[in-house]
DNA sequence: GAGGCTATCTATAAGTC
DNA sequence: TGACTTATAGATAGCCT
């Protein structure tokens, strides 16, 4: 060591050996035995310094003090015969060496963190500026205060978003890991997603949901529009029209003239068998009420406590009360047509709408957005928006089994969200950052799959699954600490979107039921498939 | 250095002083001049051991060479008098002190970060086992490779949101410097905040949309249900029903009567003068439509591109439409009342819907759902969902100034979406999250303001406001990224929800219109406000 | 690039104030 | 909590293979 002013490194000469050797002497406390006097109590001994040599001599000059004299440092000084009780020397440790464990001592561990804090955020920002590199360096101590130590030049959101862009390699290594376990889940779900339910709570974007509140608000104002007919005809301004109003309206007189004579005894009846009958007299208009409302249990449940299946609904003996509606709808013809596709509807009068609607109830995803052709019904059909909106890539897709009356007409004109005009909510932005992310071709296609608490997410170009987050702990974490949206793009199946969530984004893209169920049917047959040869489930 | 076989360390004798030097010796080349032959080949002198004295004796044992001889290592040894040209001794360096700046040196940089990145990791570790502490190191190499070194106990989200969790302290000094912020924003602002823009766009969140539509859904099928009535009267069972409606269905067939003849000389007219007055003739009509659609002028434009003011509608002279409508509606006073506000409804028919609606349209955010009973009605009341929503917390507060008959009834029942049954979106997720985060009640309730790119997070118990991410520039990057969506929990006022965008959470929280520009009013003019003295802005 | 080498530089243990 | 002490444990610069 170079000397300095105050030398407190001391080179001993050996007396054992050819050797010059130098002794650590921190503090080397001199005590005489002039006051015989406890040496102890001026500073505990913590180590002895472990040394070959039993003996030696040594020089040395302190600014405090100076001595020569013959010290072991061997065994603990008492004990030599050449220790001189009137001399005695304590080293002072300086460091030791440290178990790396937790320390149990509260108070040192507050210490050490202290100290070890400072050292590490040094180098953590000297490693930065050498290196000219990003780097966050984010602890709490013990007591739970956070350090943050970043690079000059970017802050910690850029660079956990710029962790979270896997290298290629990386998300390719995960690829076959992801593919097994997507693989294992769909064989250890013995029974089917429960697909409404799957859609409509974990699946519903912001757009998705937007567009559907569109859809809806429009729906409205045209039943409203509808209703203010029969309130109002004035608004009516085509003569034919009118005059189709005027029809209805007489028939629906007549019918609440014959109706009100139906009630007037019923009342009767009613009031003399009450107790029995409660339930039963009603019947046929509770029915009828259900009728109408029964679509209601079709939309999506947002509370996802219950939503009645088709079956269910067609169990329900109503059959009647939709002829009745019909006839209703029949005098309405006219106004039917109105529309761009009177000749569907012509076509399908015979079968009814009603017809088509059970084909429909058979292949839950099948259903579209009528409610355009159809102004003036009041009829169930134009109410499966959440579908709708995620089957606009039936278009593009091989439709191989469909009901008949779907493909021959060949122009549902499901009304279509614009996804592309206008500001977009958080996700449309987040899907910008993903086209960074996943700008490779191979991953761009991605189907993102919830269940059970598991998430998956999945590439369909090729039919292989990679998660896509930092680790596979993370996708644990998202699924556990929020439900990933799913978010619409451009076409459910192409669309990719990062999930900034937690800073660790995840991938979410919107895919239809058919889809879904295409590649899980896929997955489990691991089956190539080449991009746009996709066809639907087969209900 | 306690010695060991190998020694390197040579204690040395100085000549000069009377002290004992350790001097560092790494590698002693001894080079002779047998064979005449340039040394330099050997090892490249970078630099020599700084030292004080100029000359001195050192005598050492290497494993491999031994000797004793002079040399100077102040200079140069090539220009010693002493220096023998015979025995040259080239000293390799040790580890040399490094200037802390961005090595120019590209493999520099590699290496260097190689080296340190290993020895920075070990530290982390080390301190997140002694002090039991949660760590994230992360960074990246000068070639973009990322590394992550974390704490065994938590995972990286885990840590990054905790760091979110920001200290009291560290929020309550941000609440000045934010409450100024928010001052100089609206200030700045020369223009109102486009509200329903601005809610419409970038503060819907999943709960929001969910609620939206459910609720717009139950409309349909009111209407749905209602127009039914019309062309279903066998569904009524009640015979005073019957009767209201079969008068509104007379009623109705007299206006048609009527108004058919209009139709028709007004059809002849249109026809003689068809080029002149093609848009003029129908206007009685159009207007009757735009009355009906008005209200969908003011549903979320999600669009973003034009928003109908409520002054503009007011424009429109569509008066004589509405007494229209009016009289039909009330053709049905008897079934008004059938709902739970018949004294409502009875106390505003002398005022009449349209003229409550016309202050709702003053006090834009006062829009509540009537729907539930009017069931008949086909007004533009009950189409104000987004409104409704963010409003419920109106119950709760000391409504000051409220048009009359609202305030009259005292018990609008807005159909309130029961966010806490069934599986949410990942906002509720989120929500629950913020509660840790902003336990202490002096930020549990926080308005959240976007505009013109800058986000506002702001605290409403005490009209305090503070950013609430973990930096300033969280902030912008989260404006940036990601247009944060504003979830909905227990009433809008309170809710507080946490955005794990980009893992640096901010604050988002849904709020009426009134509330919006009850805030920046009290920002405005420094007013403090107790908790539940709310009052509604006056429009 | 990874690892080895050596001597140095640096961080830090234990203790005191 | 942080500053100070000292000696040492550990990290690492510059060099090599």
């Amino acid at each position: 060591m170079a000397p300095s002013g105050n030398i407190r490194s001391i080179p001993v000469l050996l007396p054992l050996g050819g050797n010059l050797l130098t002794i650590p002497v921190l503090k080397l406390l001199l005590v005489t035995d002039f006051g015989a006097h406890p040496i102890m109590s001026c500073n505990p001994i913590c180590k002895l310094v472990q040394n070959p040599f039993s003996l030696f001599l040594f020089s040395f000059s302190l600014s405090f003090l100076s001595l020569l004299f013959l010290v072991p440092t061997f065994k603990i000084p008492f004990h030599h015969p050449l220790f001189s009780p009137r001399l005695i020397c304590y080293f002072r440790m300086g460091r030791v060496k440290l178990k790396i464990k937790k320390l149990e001592n509260t108070n040192g561990r507050q210490a050490t963190f202290a100290k070890r804090k400072h050292g590490i955020m040094k180098k953590a920002n000297e490693l930065s500026i050498l290196c000219d590199i990003d780097i966050i360096l984010l602890m709490f101590s013990p007591t739970g205060k956070p350090s943050l130590c970043k690079g000059a030049s970017s802050s910690i959101e850029e660079v956990i978003t710029k962790f979270a862009q896997l290298t290629p390699q990386e998300r390719a290594k995960r690829k076959l890991e992801s593919l097994e376990a997507l693989k294992k889940t769909f064989k250890k779900l013995d029974h089917d997603v429960n697909i409404p339910e799957f859609l409509g709570t974990s699946s519903q974007t912001i757009e998705d949901l937007t567009s559907q509140s569109r859809l809806l608000q429009n729906q409205l104002s045209d039943v409203h529009k509808r209703l203010s007919y029969w309130t109002n005809p004035d608004k009516i301004n085509s003569i034919e029209h009118l005059g189709q109003l005027e029809n209805s309206l007489r028939e629906s007189l007549n019918q609440i003239r014959s109706h009100k004579e139906n009630l007037g005894k019923q009342h009767l009846m009613s009031l003399e068998c009450h107790t029995q009958f409660q339930n039963g007299m009603h019947v046929p208009f509770r029915m009828g009420a259900e009728q109408q409302l029964s679509p209601l249990l079709w939309m999506p449940n947002n509370d996802g406590q219950h939503i009645m299946l088709p079956e269910e609904q067609n169990l329900l003996p109503h059959r009647d009360a939709e002829c009745t509606a019909s006839t209703s709808f029949g005098s309405y013809s006219g106004y039917f047509g109105a529309g761009k596709h009177s000749e569907l509807s012509s076509s399908g009068q015979e079968s009814g709408m009603n017809g088509i609607l059970d084909e429909l109830n058979g292949t839950a995803s099948l259903r579209l957005q009528l409610a355009g052709q159809y102004p003036y019904l009041p009829g169930p059909y134009n109410l499966n928006l959440l579908n709708d909106t995620k089957f606009q890539p039936a278009a593009e897709m091989n439709i191989q089994k469909c009901p008949g009356d779907f493909n021959a007409s060949g122009s549902f004109e499901a009304p279509k969200p614009d996804y592309d005009t206008g500001p977009h909510g958080w996700a449309s932005n987040s899907g910008s950052c993903a086209v960074t992310m996943f700008d490779d071709h191979l991953y761009a296609q991605i189907v993102f799959c919830i269940h059970g608490g598991d998430v998956y997410l999945a590439t369909t170009l090729r039919l292989s699954f990679t998660y896509c987050s930092a680790g596979d702990q993370l996708l644990e974490s998202l699924a556990r600490f929020v439900k990933l949206p799913v978010l619409q793009g451009h076409g459910g199946w192409q669309a990719t979107a990062l999930h900034p969530a937690l800073g660790c984004p995840g991938l979410c893209i919107k895919t239809s039921t058919a889809q879904l169920h295409f590649v899980k049917e896929k997955i489990m047959t691991g089956e190539e498939e080449e991009e746009g040869t996709h066809r639907l489930m087969q209900a």
